[in-house]
DNA sequence: ATTTCCTTTTTGGCAAATCAAAATCAGGGA
DNA sequence: TCCCTGATTTTGATTTGCCAAAAAGGAAAT
């Protein structure tokens, strides 16, 4: 069985590599910084892990996951979203204080489990925050998603996913009724100014700095005016 | 934050100075065996919690909790037993496969999850084997419960609890409705033969060796036939 | 071609948890 | 009292993760 540590370091390396605008390879420093280790520790795992042949490491370059890291990672991915949901829609909690609860737990469910809460969900497809949720054999569903930023001049549009998942800012989307599912109209973008202007369906006109506006995503089809073919 | 294992060992702890028949320090030995470690590693380890003020620890006879240690394993059998709980109301599972699951998440639930899931259950006092769930104090209701043996001619009881928690005899109990809540008579005591015959409600009778019979406690109050004063 | 600066790797150490096997102890029996 | 035996403790190692700080690499600037 892999460690909860290494679940973590598999995890992380495929949400970096997937990341948009990111290389084929991930830096060592870069994944060091965002699992909290000194880079040096990160460099002495990565060895281990690519003995393991769950990635494959390019010395001072970089890192990447082998078919079989991916696939772990993909469970665990599966784990960390589905969990992230059951808290939201079981139990009621607040979606910016899930996050922390699932990084622990999804180390922790059975597979057993997992089958049982997916069952609980139907066999949910996207966690709270609009990320997919991989199924049991690690495919997930793609979107045609544009940020906000995009959208404008395009009538209504659905929120359809939020990339920063820091507590205040999951609080402030939720306060301004910008979460997932709810509909707004992108009145403006002032490049100069940088300040993106909405307004969601029932709530008061905002406005947003362009680099905000670029952490929320919306569907790509339009809703409302104009309907498809 | 103590470690999973730390939180073991206090368990564990717990459920041994307070078993019946036990003395009041627990012995290396038997610490060891229960939690599938070599005595020297047990000796080592209750050292370290003796440091920490969570056992006192008597060498070459034995240890018991400290009043620190005392709550915390109590919040730790909290949790493993509000999950047992959990697993089977929630989501389905049968009681024979909890206890393993509940192994792992006892140590991944922090105390806000805790609480939901306790409302959502509706702040249960029992686990699905009949075992008491400490309150968020540490607080535990004590029942008066006898074997199964003792109850022989007193009419219709009810089962309370089941001790013995192997899979192969959960499963066993639950074939025979013998679970806690169902009702049963003791039809005979054969101390010679060493048989026990009881009559579930509805079940066939059913004969238990004398040693079986003790693993199963029921109801002192007796059901339906004498009321109560 | 050098130098400089930033990233990455190496080295040496530490803490937690464990095992194997040798040493020690404490009673109970001879 | 003395020894034997079984339980307990010590000792010496190992594994997994981690840090600090020194060493090494490499790429861009001079
Ligand atoms: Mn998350
Ligand atoms: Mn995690
Ligand atoms: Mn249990
Ligand atoms: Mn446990």
């Amino acid at each position: 069985m892999a460690t909860s540590t290494v679940e973590d370091y598999l995890k992380q390396i495929f949400l970096m590599e997937t990341a948009e605008g990111a290389g084929p390879l991930v830096p060592m420093g870069q994944l060091a910084q965002i699992l909290g280790v000194v880079p040096g520790t990160a460099t002495s795992m990565i060895k281990t892990l690519a003995e393991a042949g769950l990635v494959k490491y390019e010395p001072r370059t970089g890192v990447c996951l082998s078919p079989k890291g991916r696939k772990l990672a993909l469970h665990v991915l599966r784990r960390h979203r589905m969990v992230e949901l059951f808290l939201v829609k079981v139990l009621g909690m607040d979606w910016s204080e899930i996050h922390d609860e699932a990084e622990r737990l999804e180390h922790a469910i059975s597979d057993r489990v997992m089958e049982r809460i997916d069952e609980l969900l139907g066999r949910p497809t996207l966690d709270p925050h609009g990320d997919p949720i991989p199924d049991a054999e690690g495919k997930m569903g793609r979107r045609e998603l544009v940020p906000l930023v995009s959208a404008e001049g395009k009538g209504w549009v659905e929120v359809a996913r939020v990339k920063d998942q820091t507590e205040v800012f999951l609080r402030f989307v939720d306060r301004n009724g910008l979460k997932p599912g709810r509909r707004l109209q992108v009145v403006a973008v002032d490049a100069v100014a940088g300040v993106v202007t909405v307004e969601p369906e029932d709530g008061s006109p905002l406005s947003l700095g362009l680099e905000t506006a670029g952490r929320i995503e919306v569907e790509q089809r339009t809703v409302g005016v104009v309907d498809e073919g």
